[in-house]
RNA sequence: GGCCCCGUCGUCUAGCGGUCAGGAUCCAUGGUUUUCAUCCAUGUUACAGGAGUUCGAUUCUCCUCGGGGUCACCA
């Protein structure tokens, strides 16, 4: 069976670029008809906070990406790590080091001057006899001193590390007995029983580390995916100081999951010339064989033309719905499928299209001086009189219809351009030249009010 | 700096030795619309550079250049 899993540190909220590798690793479990597990990375006490992690979980559950089983949290684990780390020790694949941080320090400072790499000189590996008096010891991992490490990433190919390069004895326990990242992240993966790692090409180089992990324990190696970082405009790794990186913040914003989820899925992942895909076709098609090797720039153009396709697609009821977290209640109103069969096509955001409704619904409390000077002559006045006769006159008036024909008479009557009316009713109802059909804007707002503004705007602007 | 990864329109991408280098977005223009938006149509824009291999390279190899990631008792 194939098992995913999503591994943040709870440091903050969840982040663009997180939310895209926990998608990658979502689609390829249900795909597979596997598992995602969800597991929080919250041994780093000092950095971590509960909100944090409550926030995550928050914003999976706006997306409705689900996880299976019980949320892992590392900082119940410690008796497994110690556990490991013991099995370690007592098989000699790992030893005490009583390197103290200054003799580190002192270290590093003659290697970094003589332009050496800085690394482990492995002093305490074969130690044997009374540590140094007073000595705190952290627990060091034999890594193997040289010969290849392969890493086979099913995104990047085969990538292959000499070990002398870039391995050292790393520290996988500290001197308070605390068990460090890429030791825990290894032991967990493989005891949660983690087949496929799909995660930031950032944790590339962690790799060995990890493997050297793996095999020291006996634990079979999973698939490896690197997923490529998303870029900000400047072309570095996207980081919480870009903005707007929080995943909820798009809730705040307006955006759809399905829309985010689409524009994610699409960023280093594509499948032919496809653009839209609902969450079922992600599952059946996405393959993270198929991800980009090249990491992409973050650039949200996409995502409004994505979100304004899911509204105008999205039906009114369901619309209705959504738009109450922007502050709209529409249940009640009677003209709602009218309202938002007009508007939808119009928004490019949820926020949008609730700004828009109210700019409808509410009567206009100014007029735009442009339009006023460009579309209310003198004659407004007269042309709109006689249309709100018309109006006075009608005694059922319901569709947008109904009211189209009574401007057609005002024209007809009165020998004059479409534009003639069109224009001054406009900015009567709506305070503005631009906006949705003049004959639906009545009909959702009624006889009484489209006659009251009316007479608002030849007062006002007459 | 060491190690590793990457390099097709501004952006997201298709391409897997022979294509007028395709799509989407953005932008521009035209049409539709009383207006704006939508929608439709049209258009501008790309293989980082240089050597090879080959009858033929965007595609394979090497070098250069450029960009990114990572080098902790953080995760």
């Amino acid at each position: 069976m194939v098992v995913t899993r999503f591994a943040p540190s709870p440091t903050g909220y969840l982040h663009i670029g997180g939310l895209r590798t926990a998608l990658f690793s979502y689609l390829w479990a249900k795909k597979n008809g596997g598992k995602f597990l969800l597991r929080i990375e919250d041994t780093d006490k000092a950095r971590n906070s509960e909100e944090a992690a409550i926030a995550i979980v928050n914003a999976f559950e706006w997306l409705g990406l689900a996880h299976d089983g019980e949320i892992t949290y590392q900082s119940k684990r410690d008796d497994i790590y110690a556990k490991y780390i013991q099995q370690l020790l007592d098989e000699g694949k790992a030893y005490r080091c009583y390197m103290s941080r200054d003799e580190l320090t002192e270290l590093r400072e003659t290697q970094m001057a003589n332009k050496e790499r800085t690394m482990y000189d492995g002093r305490y590996r074969d130690f044997v006899g009374t540590p140094p008096a007073g000595a705190e010891a952290v627990i060091r991992i034999k890594a193997p001193k040289s010969g290849p490490i392969v890493v086979k990433d099913g995104v990047k190919g085969d990538i292959t590390f000499q070990a002398e390069d870039i391995l050292d004895d790393f520290v996988i326990a500290r001197a308070d007995g605390s068990p460090t990242y890429n030791f825990v992240v290894a032991v967990d993966d493989a005891l949660m029983g983690v087949t496929e790692v799909i995660r930031g090409d950032d944790h590339l180089s962690n790799t060995p580390k990890q493997i050297v992990v793996y095999e020291a324990l006996g634990f079979v190696i999973p698939a490896f995916y690197h997923v490529p970082m998303i870029h900000n405009s400047e072309g570095k790794k996207l980081s919480k100081r870009d903005g707007a990186t929080d995943v909820m913040a798009y809730k705040e914003m307006g955006y759809t999951p399905a829309a985010l989820l689409n524009f994610l899925v699409r960023l280093g992942w594509s499948h032919g010339d496809q653009e839209i895909f609902s969450m079922e076709e992600m599952i059946a098609l996405f393959n993270p064989k198929d991800i980009n090797k090249s990491a992409s720039i973050y650039n949200t153009q996409k995502l409004d033309w994505l979100s304004a396709h899911y509204i105008k697609n999205m039906p009114n009821k369901e619309l209705a719905a959504l738009l109450e977290f922007h502050g709209l209640l529409l249940t009640s109103h009677d003209k709602k499928e009218i309202l938002l069969d007009s508007l939808k096509e119009r928004a490019k955001t949820l926020q949008e299209l609730a700004e828009l409704t109210k700019e409808v619904l509410n009567t206009p409390t100014s007029y735009d001086e442009k339009a006023v000077a460009k579309g209310f002559k003198a004659d407004a006045a007269e042309v709109l009189n006689a249309f709100a006769a018309k109006i006075n006159a009608a005694d059922e008036l319901h569709l947008p219809s109904d009211y189209h024909q009574l401007m057609e008479a005002v024209v007809q009557e009165m020998e004059i351009g479409f534009g003639k009316i069109g224009q001054p009713l406009r900015i009567a109802l709506l305070g503005k030249l631009s906006g949705p059909g003049l004959d639906s804007v009545m009909s959702i707002i009624g006889k009484e009010e489209t006659l009251l503004r009316i007479a608002n705007a030849i007062s006002a602007n007459s």
